[in-house]
DNA sequence: TATTTCAGTGTACAAGTGTTGACTGATTCG
DNA sequence: CGAATCAGTCAACACTTGTACACTGAAATA
């Protein structure tokens, strides 16, 4: 159940080969959900049979399917970040021309690691409630990660730090429409591939000139009654 | 498994009582799914419980689970559509108001209808295909509808009938969006629910703000290489 | 080296699953 | 009315599932 290594002591071999077959395990989980189309659909033992282990040693390593899935969320957004982080550094600004290549990289990105995606895309509205708010956690991450860049810019340096959450968070989830799309369509087909992804770019397009315009003071929404 | 009244003959008495107990059928299924989390999690058995059938009766009416997610897709989507229609003549206009109460009116409905609207959120992602391509399909609808609305005015009436559509999948996404977290949230929460709502308002306007700027001749979005 | 630890195995079981086929009895129809 | 239809019942099946428990043997520890 437990897989730190011990509070101190350095990873013994016998750790090393946990943490081995617990990966394994969380592989075959993406790729049994994929087949299968979602974690509430495919059983503890599936996911055993598809790692090559015995169903009982499933125990080893977490309580049950939610923990798995929970563990899954983490090492797909782990991975993800990363990326994310490296390429925060290079494309910035919110011209069209940076607009288009960030999205493009980003298809190839989800295109390359379809199985994460379609993963997290699913569970998102999964059955699991512990698993969704996981990658409910996940996406705020983004969110506020994309909030700080864009702080750095005009116009939004010059705006109520909520409203830019809330363009930051409007941009995140036109991305992440964009990925269910794309993932929906299987990998065959370019031409809808490019009509998606221009699609998806020009909505962003859009949603920067709207942020170029915005008045702040004016966006009050008073409660209801 | 034909449920049509046959051709020409007026609907039976053993027609209706046969229809009501596929209702019946249905109607456990959105219970059962909302408790169990999905359709993928939950199983025939089950919702022939809830419906206080026999397991075996099931098959009069759907040959599997996935005709049942359909016939559930159409269930509740025709009731959807109905109320927008009604909705769509009186409120008009893409004002700051009109925008806000449109979202208000629609809240409402939403948490009328939290069992049938969870539902759509879970299974647009859910792990049968064809459920999930009828979702899409449904979705598709009402974004073309809307377009179709929006092409009446200002500035829409004088742009490609492309980028309205881009503009309109927009909106219906961002509502879908705040639908997902609305229902997420649960009901006993004011606070959190008029902030997330606020949120949406606040991002229509932004959409709808950039729309007025929009400027379709830039818009191209050339294709890679 | 002798002892302990523990990841992975093997067996077993009760509970639930989808689907089959033969049935019953009210409703429909000639 | 008498025969035919057919929505819903009942019993039975071959499987899969999650989990408990005792086990083995290599690696870790003392």
């Amino acid at each position: 159940m437990n897989t730190r290594t011990s509070t101190v002591r350095a990873p013994t071999l016998r750790d090393e080969r946990k943490q081995q077959t617990r990966q394994t395990l969380l592989d075959a989980a993406l790729e049994v959900a994929r087949r299968g189309g979602s974690l509430a659909s495919i059983s503890l033992r599936e996911v055993a049979r598809e790692a090559g282990v015995v169903p009982t040693a499933f125990y080893r390593h977490f309580r049950d399917m939610d923990e798995l899935g929970l563990a899954l969320v983490d090492d797909v957004c782990l991975r993800l970040r990363r990326i994310i982080r490296e390429a925060r550094t290079s494309a910035q600004g919110a011209t069209d021309v940076a607009i288009q290549s960030s999205v493009r990289g980003f298809v190839g990105y989800v295109l390359d690691n379809a199985r994460a995606f379609e993963f997290l895309t699913r569970e998102r509205f999964g059955a699991s409630r512990v698993v969704r708010e996981a990658v409910a956690r996940e996406i705020r991450y983004f969110s506020g990660e994309l909030a700080s860049d864009l702080r750095a810019a005009a116009p939004f340096s010059s705006m109520p730090g909520e409203d830019v959450a809330m363009i930051a968070d409007l941009v995140v989830h036109t991305v992440l429409n964009l990925t269910a799309d794309l993932l929906d369509l299987g990998e065959g087909q370019p031409v809808r591939e490019h009509e998606i992804t221009a699609r998806a770019v020009k909505q962003l397009r859009l949603i920067f000139l709207g942020a170029s315009q915005w008045r702040p003071e004016r966006g009050a929404v008073p409660p209801p009654e």
